[in-house]
DNA sequence: TGTTGTTTCCAAAGCGCTTTGAATAAATCA
DNA sequence: TGATTTATTCAAAGCGCTTTGGAAACAACA
């Protein structure tokens, strides 16, 4: 069933019958009702491709592949696709994803998306410090959010999370309890988040006089494999000279460093103190660790979720100021951490 | 710039122009190259929505999140994914994803995205044993392909991989060492890819001659907790009864299975035999395990890309018998086997 | 009564592509 | 040479929706 079927069913025209499904005013309430239960009866759908084709809307939003993949990588990516298609559908919009491949450039990507205007807007995520992704889709003019943040001469919509604010939480905590030696095992540097942690970080000791050794800084892939490497080369180290707390950018590493630890014959939380961020992956909460461990959390789900709506309003008040949410991301004590000494 | 511009541009017809571009037969070599030189020109792009309009065709794809959800359950879908997306891309087409929200069902989702004619045809992965789908699929009119195999009464297009064949070898290969307690770690029973792993399993050693112990069989997530937790009870046997050998349907069940060796004080490949299904995730191949496992291996990216050609594939020649593919997967024995006693 | 607003509804013009049914030009045949 | 194919090209009719610019009906006003 049609929309000309459905009018003509009716008696109405097509522009009444379209005008009251999509809530305009200029039709009266008892026609709209009339309208909407003989659509209702009949279960008619618009067609998308029509509705597409007259708006020059698509109705979708792009979501592109992380270029490199790595276990932990893909998990966070999976669970913050899940919150965007969640929220998509919630609001009747689609989410479709795109990819690299072979020798195509993730630049490629992106201007395909855009040339073939199947996208009414792009999510990026994981931004770096400078990416170039803002400046090209700008150049082709395609609407964009960022989850997170990025070195940007114009503005741009985004939705990032307290990076600095909880890393410094998190190492003024660690500091307050009387540790010392504090090694932050962290993302890569090029990633904007990491970095963001990292002023955190040490700003926060810093502010207690705490002199920050370089090599205490390792930043790497945040899979559990690092936390094993990096926490076991820093546990060789002379007793006096040798961290007795981590912070972690992610649980995967959190796990790589405790196994360091029972290696080392050393136990988390009488030992060693150790704070994740935990960005609420299923099965992976903070909560579960071996010992529950004191995290800065944030649902990294949750985020997709609000990015999604935050686009989809961009697109629909292009006027308004660009979206800018920042997030807290709680620090929650549990057994992982404890005094120096 | 659109069909018309190029068209008037040209001096030709919008049929000729089109009929050029899609490699129709019924335009002249001559007329087609000059037709292509002026479109690259012009950076000419077809309106998808307009196509879309046309042809009655989306070009695009569905995919549908698993309604549970699990660490590794969500690794494997997004593998599979990957796969799925990459390949489509390279065929340009789109894949979107849908999700249950809310009080949603998941029929529902499959319900919005038939009515919508938002996709040509649906990917269904995970299926169970007794999948309502398939049914649901064919009512409404949907064309679908399966990774994996269902029950069904009617015939449908599938990829699977060979768990059967691949389980029989696993365990015929622990039987041929001169195990004869061998536990098999399976995922749930109501995927059709857990019965046939454990009808395979059982051939084997039933052409041994040796009994399966149903405790020996259990059925839970595939997740390293698994592992942990059923291995633990296992080895918790008097010596003369307890498993000398495991076979787990994924890496993160042996990961499981290695710690509660560790932790009991036995070394795998030396005091147990260890064999896993290996899904050629990243970071996580068996040939990385410590020690290097030996596993049944089959890439599920490899089976997304291929998934999507065959779905294609059935679109574009739907009188052709559907697409039953069962691909082998190798048995790679490595460090984690060795003979009994 | 005629005039001015309001409210409610409609005809028709796109949106940009594909595809049907013919027409024209060129080539082949009797 | 005229008749018949064959190879090219075209005009026009959709696909199903949104939206512009009126028109008709009705109430409110002078």
């Amino acid at each position: 069933m049609n929309l000309r079927e459905l009018s003509a069913q009716l008696g109405l025209s097509q522009t009444t019958v379209s005008r009251a499904l999509n809530g305009f005013p200029e039709v009266s309430e008892e026609t709209r009702a009339r309208v909407r239960a003989a659509a209702e009866l009949h279960g008619y759908r618009p067609s998308a491709a029509a509705r597409r084709l007259a708006t020059g809307q698509s109705g979708t939003l792009g979501l592109v592949f992380p270029g490199e993949r790595n276990l932990l990588g893909d998990l966070l990516f999976t669970e913050f696709l899940g919150g965007c298609v969640e929220k998509a559908s919630e609001l009747s919009y689609d989410i479709t994803l795109g990819m690299a491949h072979g020798s195509q450039s993730e630049e490629a990507v992106y201007r395909r998306a855009v040339r073939n205007a199947r996208v009414d807007a792009m999510i990026l995520s994981s931004p770096l410090i400078a990416d170039p992704r803002p400046a090209l889709l700008r150049q082709l003019g395609m609407p964009f959010i960022i989850h997170g943040r990025t070195q940007s001469a114009e503005p741009y919509g985004f939705l990032d999370i307290d990076n600095e604010g909880a890393f410094f939480a998190a190492a003024k905590l660690l500091a307050d309890l009387g540790h010392r030696r504090v090694a932050l095992l962290n993302g890569e540097r090029s990633y904007n988040f990491a970095a963001d942690r990292e002023r955190g970080f040490r700003a926060a000791l810093g502010l207690r006089g705490i002199a920050v050794r370089e090599d205490f800084i390792p930043a790497a892939p945040m899979v559990e494999q690092t936390g094993l490497r990096e926490a076991g080369r820093l546990l060789l180290l002379p007793l006096a000279e040798r961290p007795t707390a981590f912070v972690c950018s992610s649980i995967g590493e959190a796990q790589g460093v405790r196994r360091a630890c029972s290696a080392a014959g050393l136990t988390i939380g009488r030992d060693v103190a150790l704070i994740a961020h935990d960005d609420r992956i299923h099965d992976m909460g903070a909560e579960n660790f071996d010992p529950p461990l004191t995290a800065t959390q944030s649902s990294i789900g949750d985020a997709g979720r609000r990015v999604v709506e935050l686009c989809i309003g961009m697109l629909q008040a292009p006027n308004e100021p660009m979206p800018a949410e920042i997030w807290p991301a709680d620090l929650v004590v549990r057994a992982s951490t404890m005094p120096a000494n």
